[in-house]
RNA sequence: GGCGCUAUCGUCUAUCGGCUAGGACGAGAGAUUUUCAUUCUCUAAAGCGGGGUUCGAUUCCCCGUGGCGCUACCA
């Protein structure tokens, strides 16, 4: 078994938008298929028509672009083992449902759907199991000349496997352990429908990971229940010996109160669940992104790799490259891990500081552009410079730095009440004037000039500078004040200041 | 209800029988600074309860309790 090549997949339903839970569950899977030369293969398992939802695949596909996750076959990215969307495998399935019903292994049953319901309704614990099936309508209760019957009236009926009661099912779990469990409490479930001629998610899975040669099964935990059932579904076929290894994933838990993380939670709590903005097709709702409240890709996926995972040091901070190194399924967590959203805001955080300041620069320049400011990459890449060190998102250069950009219009109450002081006007007026007559004005040679001046008139350092600034931002915040005139200049540091004292003349005579 | 999984600071977690229980996020305090922020330093903060096993249990076992999941002709 260990000369096995490894090949693992990831298997979305095209019902929605891709959840977050499960772009963890694809990343471990990508990180281990990387880390042993193996294979990660994408399916689409869309077996239920009813719940299919137009655009939901190029969801899918588009936000594993985004984040960096690459596949190396399945829907879109070919290989020989396709097709890889199970409404393309019908006939595939059918020939392996006949293998089990003609071994005794399953049979057909005609119970619709609305019997059930008027059966679990009068039986409490209703199960359709080696206790239940004979007082059913099924091949087993039924002549074979009556089910034949049956289904040439065009009878819809649906294939159930036949679990045979009082014995013990053992699933080998990487994370777990052994779990072992008694198919006294397992139903007969449904593997076939005929009203569309296809499997349901349990026949379709374990034929395709079969044949489509998986070493291991890496899902989350809400799989664990039926993991038993894919054994003996693999026992069935006589597949043992080529049976997946299993791995289940402790699931994500919403931030605060019960429960796993869901939909709902995101937008109300103030954080995306999902990797791309959705726009779902028929309420015509929108649910917030990642990738357009401004997260960088790298950051979602070094936080979503520690969210029941970590390397076994104090090291948080990693690149894919590293995860695939590193990543090990015996280091995974069993309980759920609740979503912390201010540690993943505290990893963007962390990426922007690494990034060149030249790419965060490309992408404020957008930014600006929409607020009709069209500046140089260069000039941009000095303001980012200065001021990326205290942002979370890139956006936040806006709100942080648009002074930079533009001249204050308004002036901050707290500022002036603080800084612009009766002798202010005289500071900024007479400082005015003082680099104006200055031979340099570049920062780093200007800035003791001003110092030993404002020391020679005995005013304080702090009186000036502050009330200076007021001017030139319109507040009391900002990067080093001289690093300020650096980028504005001498013509414009010199405007603003002017114009402020103008302004805020009349201000206080108002 | 039944079945299963699970249990260390508020949160994510380290410890694979020896602990003064470590790190990170968040919180608080301080230092630096001409502002704000950054940065730096420090502080508070945890082993669910009860039984075993053992020289010794956070670590292994059992029971209880809590949490989570599954219980469809959905995945």
């Amino acid at each position: 078994m260990s000369e096995r090549r490894v090949r693992v997949r990831f298997a979305p339903s095209p019902t929605g938008p891709l959840h977050i839970g499960g772009v963890r569950t694809a990343l471990y899977n990508y990180l281990f298929a990387r880390q042993h030369g193996g294979d990660f293969v994408f399916r689409i398992e869309d077996t239920d028509s009813s719940r299919f939802v137009p655009g939901a695949e190029e969801y899918i596909l588009e936000a594993f672009a985004w984040l960096g996750i690459t596949f190396d076959e399945g829907v879109s990215f070919g290989g020989e083992h396709g097709p890889y969307r199970q409404s393309e495998r019908r006939e595939i399935y059918k020939e392996y449902v006949k293998q089990l019903l003609d071994s005794g292994k399953a049979y057909i049953a005609f119970d619709t759907p609305q019997e059930l319901e008027a059966k679990r309704a009068e039986t409490p614990n209703f199960q359709y199991d080696a206790r239940t099936r004979l007082q059913m309508r099924n091949s087993l209760t039924l002549s074979p000349e009556e089910v034949e019957a049956l289904i040439a009236s065009g009878q819809q009926y649906v294939v159930r496997f036949l679990i045979e009661p009082h014995q013990e099912v053992h699933v080998h779990d990487l994370i777990r352990g052994e779990v072992v469990i008694s198919t006294d409490v397992l139903d007969d479930k449904v593997l076939y429908k005929s009203a569309d001629e296809l499997p349901t998610y349990h026949l379709a899975n374990i034929v395709d990971d079969h044949l489509m040669e998986i070493s291991h099964v890496i899902r989350g935990e809400e799989w664990l229940p039926s993991a038993p059932l894919h054994v003996l579904l693999y026992e069935a076929f006589g597949w043992e010996e080529t049976m997946p290894s299993f791995a289940h994933l402790p699931l994500l838990l919403k931030p605060e109160g019960n429960g796993k993380l869901s939909k709902r939670d995101g937008d109300r709590l103030g954080f995306p669940v999902f990797p791309l903005e959705w726009h779902d097709p028929k309420t015509g709702e929108v649910s917030s992104g990642y990738r357009e409240k401004g997260y960088l890709p790298e950051a979602v996926i070094n936080f979503l790799a520690l969210l029941g995972w970590n390397p076994g040091n104090d090291q948080e901070l990693m690149t894919l490259q590293e995860m695939v190194q590193l990543f090990d399924l015996s280091r995974c967590s069993k309980a759920g891990a609740r979503f912390d959203y201010k540690k993943m805001i505290w990893f963007n955080h962390e990426y922007i500081l690494q990034k060149d300041d030249s790419e965060i620069a490309a992408q404020f320049q957008p930014i600006l552009k929409e607020h009709g400011i069209d500046e140089p990459l260069e000039r941009v890449e000095q303001v980012v410079t200065l001021m990326k060190g205290r942002i979370n998102f890139v956006y936040e250069l806006w709100e942080q730095a648009s002074y930079f950009f533009l001249p204050p219009t308004t002036f901050d109450e707290k500022s002036l009440k603080k800084w612009w002081k009766d002798d202010a006007p005289t500071y900024v007026a007479e400082l005015c004037d003082f680099i104006e007559k200055s031979p340099v004005f570049e920062g780093a040679a200007l800035e003791p000039l001003v110092m030993d001046w404002i020391a020679s008139k005995e005013w304080g350092v702090g009186k000036v500078m502050n009330a200076f600034r007021v001017t030139l931002v319109g507040a009391a915040v900002g990067p080093h004040i001289f690093a300020l005139t650096d980028f504005l200049g001498k013509e414009e540091t010199l405007r603003r200041a002017r114009h402020a004292l103008e302004v805020l003349k009349d201000v206080k005579e108002g």
